[in-house]
RNA sequence: GACCCCGUAGCUCAGCUGGAUAGAGCACUCGCCUUCUAAGCGAGAUGUCGCCGGUUCAAGUCCGGCCGGGGUCGCCA
């Protein structure tokens, strides 16, 4: 893939190779720090380098006549790879020892032409190697529906997977169902008590004439789940089984009761990822990991480095636990791989905690292969990082590294008024209740206005989220104005059917046109601001930070917009020109990469791009 | 008390892993808008980058210490 930046980084290397065999530098020279980077100022040319000050200081010579020095060594080169092949450029030496790179113009047209030739797949990049990164994010628990701050972290780490994809990393997508702790147990006597209420109001049960005190008996069980969905699965459950478990002993019931609680919520919860467009490559059960031995495994390893041990800690400092009592258990050395304090790995009850099935996951991540870790958290995890980055460190001997993308609050507004949500007052907002209600304003796009808007801020920013902005559509709201401008295009295309034959308006067909007639600073700003998108894609990637993407969409469509206006006022600059068909698919060629890269970009959001609106 | 995140224009936020004069949108002022798709366009004004030190050719960006806001803090997940 044309990469014009490497592709001059190669030729600036080159000339301070000749300078060294002219003696004119030192051999031996560290040159990982010099970049050729896109200048923040456009008046300071394409590319900018820091070569001359960065080496200044190894060669102990003066920044500028260094640049000068670099400068001339540069003079009359060509560019020689890439599709530009043999083009020239110009360099300035400037102020501190910046070096300024004017490249010509047939530079740019090449990259043009090069988009057009990849299509949706321009961007691609091989920086990942094939290597492979495993990607966990969602893992809500299974006691219900998914919430929009689940939906924040599904977006995320959805689009960070498809990020990391497109820059060719070999991506691997993972769910962790946290289906055997306490939750899941409460979560099962609460369908139980659900699953009584419907047995009690069958008119021919047989245990009709005790109805009166089995109502009377009924109890909320501890940490009770008050949702409607459990009352749906409490009539699958009595469908499914009938009364066969309404006078049993909870020992008798509990296990499959829980079993088939955990498979409807899981059933909710897909339908709920379907619905935002999010597919896993796997789902993983804790239960499964428990019963297969993972645990005791992760847990060897651990002891096998000297790791574990019986300890007591010291209380928590701040708010005492009430029922706070000095007690040895099995501990991880935490501390030793920067954790604040040795973390426990059983409960009182001798099960597991938490953290041990976790440990025991991650150490199955490892040793499926993986060695880049990528997991997605809600921001209230935060203090959960260390010990398992400490843990990740510990069992993979420091080959594997684990980085924690926090994801903080949705604040939900409609019209600027805050939607207050609480599960006690029934007006708690799943995701689904937003995308429904998102298809309602925005018509059948619920799920990518929402995505998209997930993907404005940084995944640590809180982000607003305003009903009434999100689907109004003007430019202050992202999503419309991105859509907008590749729909416009789209109409752009459309309306070129008119004066141009089918087979001149393909894509392979705009790649031959004489792009050379494009020499307006507007377009080329423009395709320049194109081409920088393979960058914006392995910054993005390197960095676990798809919400660059979306500034990114953003800048182009305003590029984009504020060429097409300029049409308005200048003839000659419009798109469609009349009487002169190769300008004219010159422009299209314009056109119709802007569509592309933004379909491209769109495409890593999991957002359909459209052509009308 | 400890740890994590945040602090950039009046507001909401970017700032491309240390680069040149710190940006965008909203709001504000002024002008424009019968033409490829309309939901706008152009111009103007706006800053102790929370504060103080340090690292270096160069700091909003890295390090240390404060201040302010949020979150978390044994056997919950």
């Amino acid at each position: 893939m044309a990469n014009i930046f490497g592709d001059f980084r190669r030729v600036l290397l080159s000339a301070l190779d000749d300078l060294v065999a002219e003696d004119a530098l030192p051999p031996g020279l560290d040159m990982t720090r010099v970049a050729v980077e896109p200048p923040r100022d456009p008046a300071h040319g394409d590319l900018a380098t820091n070569a001359a000050m960065v080496l200044a200081g190894q060669v102990q010579q003066n920044p500028m006549v260094l640049a000068e020095k670099i400068a001339a060594a540069l003079q009359g080169r060509e560019l020689a790879t890439g599709d530009y092949r043999g083009s020239g450029f110009s360099v300035h030496a400037v102020k501190p020892g910046f070096l300024n790179i004017r490249l010509d113009p047939a530079v740019w047209h090449a990259q043009l032409r090069a988009i057009l030739e990849a299509g949706t797949a321009y961007g691609d990049s091989t920086v990942g190697q094939n290597e492979r990164v495993n990607v966990e994010f969602v893992s809500a628990n299974p006691t219900g529906p998914m919430h929009v701050g689940h939906g924040r972290g599904a977006v995320v780490g959805d689009a960070l997977a498809a990020l990391l994809a497109k820059a060719g990393f070999a991506v691997h997508r993972e769910y962790y169902i946290n289906d055997a702790g306490a939750q899941v147990d409460a979560l099962a006597r609460s369908l139980y008590f659900r699953y009584q209420e419907v047995v009690a109001a069958q008119p021919e049960s047989r245990l009709l004439h005790s109805s009166a005190v089995l109502q009377a008996a009924l109890v909320q069980p501890e940490g009770f789940y008050p949702g409607e969905y459990l009352k749906d699965a409490a009539r699958k459950l009595f469908q499914r089984d009938g009364e066969k478990w309404f006078d049993k002993p909870e020992a008798v019931w509990l296990g499959p009761v829980r079993d088939f609680a955990i498979t409807e919520m899981m059933a909710l919860i897909r339908d709920d990822l379907a619905a935002l467009g999010v597919g896993f490559d796997a789902f993983v059960s804790e239960r499964e990991l428990v019963r297969s031995g993972a645990v005791d495994a992760a847990l060897a390893a651990l002891t096998e480095r000297g790791l574990i041990y019986e300890g007591v800690l010291e209380p928590p400092k701040g708010k005492l636990p009430d029922d706070w009592e000095p007690r040895p258990q099995t501990l991880f050395r935490a501390t030793q791989f920067g954790d604040e304090v040795d973390r426990p790995l059983k409960k009182s009850d001798g099960s597991w905690t938490y953290f041990a099935g976790d440990i025991a996951y991650h150490h199955d991540k490892f040793r499926r292969g993986f060695r880049n870790l990528i997991d997605v958290w809600g921001a209230d995890h935060g203090g959960y990082v260390k010990r398992m980055q400490a843990a990740v460190k510990a069992l993979s001997d420091g080959e594997a590294a684990l980085d924690v993308k926090l994801c903080q609050l949705v604040h939900l507004f409609d019209k600027g008024e805050p939607v207050r949500m609480s599960k006690r007052a029934g007006t708690f907002v799943t995701l689904r209740d937003v995308i429904d209600q998102l298809d309602e304003l925005a018509g059948e796009h619920g799920k990518d206005v929402f995505r998209f808007i997930m993907l404005t801020r940084k995944n640590d920013q809180t982000l607003e989220f305003d009903f009434a902005k999100v689907t109004e559509q003007s430019k202050d709201n992202p999503v419309f104005y991105v859509q907008y401008a590749h729909a416009r295009a789209a109409s752009v295309m459309r309306h070129a059917a008119e004066m141009l034959s089918r087979d001149q308006l393909s894509d392979a067909a705009l790649a031959e046109a004489p792009l050379g007639r494009l020499g307006d600073p507007l377009e080329l700003a423009l395709i320049r601001l194109l081409a920088s998108w393979p960058r914006i894609v392995e910054g993005a990637a390197e960095a676990h930070e798809p919400h660059r993407i979306a500034f990114f969409l953003q800048d182009v469509a305003a590029q984009f917009h504020l060429l097409w206006t300029k049409g308005k006022d200048e003839a000659t600059l419009r798109f469609l020109v009349g009487g002169d068909p190769e300008l004219t698919r010159a422009r299209l060629a314009l056109v119709r990469a802007v569509a592309l890269v933004i379909a491209s970009g769109l495409r890593v959001f999991g957002v359909d791009p459209v052509d009308e609106m």
